[in-house]
DNA sequence: CTTGAAAAAAAGAACCA
DNA sequence: TGGTTCTTTTTTTCAAG
């Protein structure tokens, strides 16, 4: 697929603060009717540029209020340590993020949970339970300031 | 509004994983008709359960390829002082994330961009403008492992 | 929760600068 | 190619039981 024009992007704007705009409401943001802002969408998501559609919710509504933060450096960088490392976090449903990252900390995870009780658990029966596991910092946080799923495009 | 029941997670459930879904497709899901999984979606909406709607963007196809997080350390921790920071974190859209933090550092910024030249950029003109930063550390993401909106509920 | 009916939107065909 | 118009199908929305 080639390039995205600026109606492209103005649509990948709106869709990513409201997925439940309509085609018709799309379309007269744009002032344009609604086939072509129909096949312009379509293209966005067979292309992949739109990946998914979610629904976000509030956490503490749903009871999930603590989020943490931890940031874990590797005992041994060998390739078959990281991939495993990688495929074990995989496995944990609470870890909503996991990075690789380039610096003095090899990984970031963004771990939600209900209650301290819960981390406390995870840390001593899952987390402990990863060998190669050489620093595990934990941060909790105390206030969202912003937290967006937008990109600046 | 009261409790969620086992079918309110349920639609949820399906919902934070792909928010296109139908009515009659989730009702399906559940085996019951339309209108009352209409209504529950409806009230979730309503009470605030469901936050909003989203499409997701591939990063590297809109061309965000670059992540960035920083950890932030105040110099000077006065209520005002850390209002302030706020409120000029919140006027850079490529922050993504912010949390203020409990630990030895104040506040995690995830922050999205073009090129590592808009990262120089970017601690050059805006956040060296920000005045009481003490500390700034910068880790790149190298590879997203996971990378999800679900709550585990 | 079921049924049923009206309004709206999505999907796509055919056509036009 | 990039848009318009028109038609069919599907979905949404909401009353009433």
């Amino acid at each position: 697929m080639e390039k995205l024009d600026e109606i492209d992007l103005k649509i990948l704007r709106i869709l990513q603060q409201d997925a439940k705009k309509t085609t018709k409401e799309v379309a007269e943001m744009l002032n344009l009717t609604i086939s072509p802002v129909y096949e312009r969408i379509k293209r966005l998501e067979k292309g992949g540029y739109i990946r998914k559609y979610v629904a976000l919710l509030d956490k503490k509504l749903v009871n999930i209020p603590i989020t943490a933060i931890c940031m874990v450096s590797l005992r041994y960088h060998h390739e078959g340590f990281i991939d495993k490392f990688e495929k074990q976090i995989k496995a944990l449903k609470e870890v909503q993020e996991c990075y690789h990252m380039a610096g003095k900390v090899d990984f970031f995870l963004k771990i939600n949970l209900s209650s301290l009780d819960e981390y406390h658990e995870l840390v001593r029966l899952k987390l402990s339970k990863i060998e190669n596991i050489g620093v595990l910092e934990s941060y909790f946080v105390l206030k969202e300031i912003t937290s967006s799923t937008e990109y600046v495009i």
